[in-house]
DNA sequence: CTGGATCCCCTATGATACTG
DNA sequence: CAGTATCATAGGGGATCCAG
């Protein structure tokens, strides 16, 4: 039972959680780094590459171009491509794009509370 | 030399996420493998370090030991000792335990419709 | 301009053994 | 029972170079 220790509990540990609750397969998806920012980048009107590339300063080409094609996949943005030349491509939230967005501010206003007061309670 | 490349880039960015916006933080954290199922397994009345172990059936001492340790440190359930011998520990939630419960509960809602809809497309 | 293809490193996960 | 200590590994993040 010893062959491929890791990797057969890792994937078989995955598969099990993603299984168990499709929440865990999102969890792991929006909390990929850079990946709600992005989200929040273009709902800001950044809809261009180079746009969000400059909004997010150090984020790296690899990843947000494995972001944007995430994003696209789970059908939460729109892939604009012109076919010009230089490329020219737009990005736009879809509807499950701005519900998921919604929910992020949700986190994110619950998120200030809890480690308001876990960094509060150190300081003060 | 280049001393700590990866590391220096990577804890960086993390850093400039974290300061970004809260929400990253707590991303990172409930993401976490099993965290969030330790959190909802609490929630259903396994109070025990070894219920819980037994209702997840894959995850380990040293995880399992370690999202407990985190949800305590945030404040999301709370450990009584009892100071016994065998060992008696008991878990409970809090109540920023039952908000985030509450939201994860939103946000499997939500998970439920866009993973559904890319399975769904793949399979229909 | 918008990425693709490679390569490398670090961190989280988890197997194993041990303790009060 | 409820953990701790140690060690191994796979995969994610990112740097760099290249292409249409």
């Amino acid at each position: 039972m010893s062959e491929r220790k890791i990797t057969s509990t890792n994937y078989r540990n995955q598969a099990y959680l993603e299984e168990k609750c499709t929440l865990n397969e999102l969890l792991d998806l929006v909390s990929k780094r850079w990946f709600s920012d992005v989200l929040f980048c273009i709902e800001e009107g950044n809809n261009r590459f180079k746009l969000i590339k400059d909004d997010l300063k150090y984020i790296s080409d690899t990843i947000l171009s494995d972001r944007l094609k995430l994003l696209e996949k789970y059908g939460l943005i729109t892939r604009t491509d012109f076919d010009e030349i230089p490329p020219k491509v737009e990005y736009a939230l879809t509807d499950k794009g701005e519900e998921l967005s919604g929910l992020l501010d949700l986190m994110c206003q619950f998120s200030e509370t809890i480690i308001g007061d876990l960094k509060g309670a150190v300081k003060a």
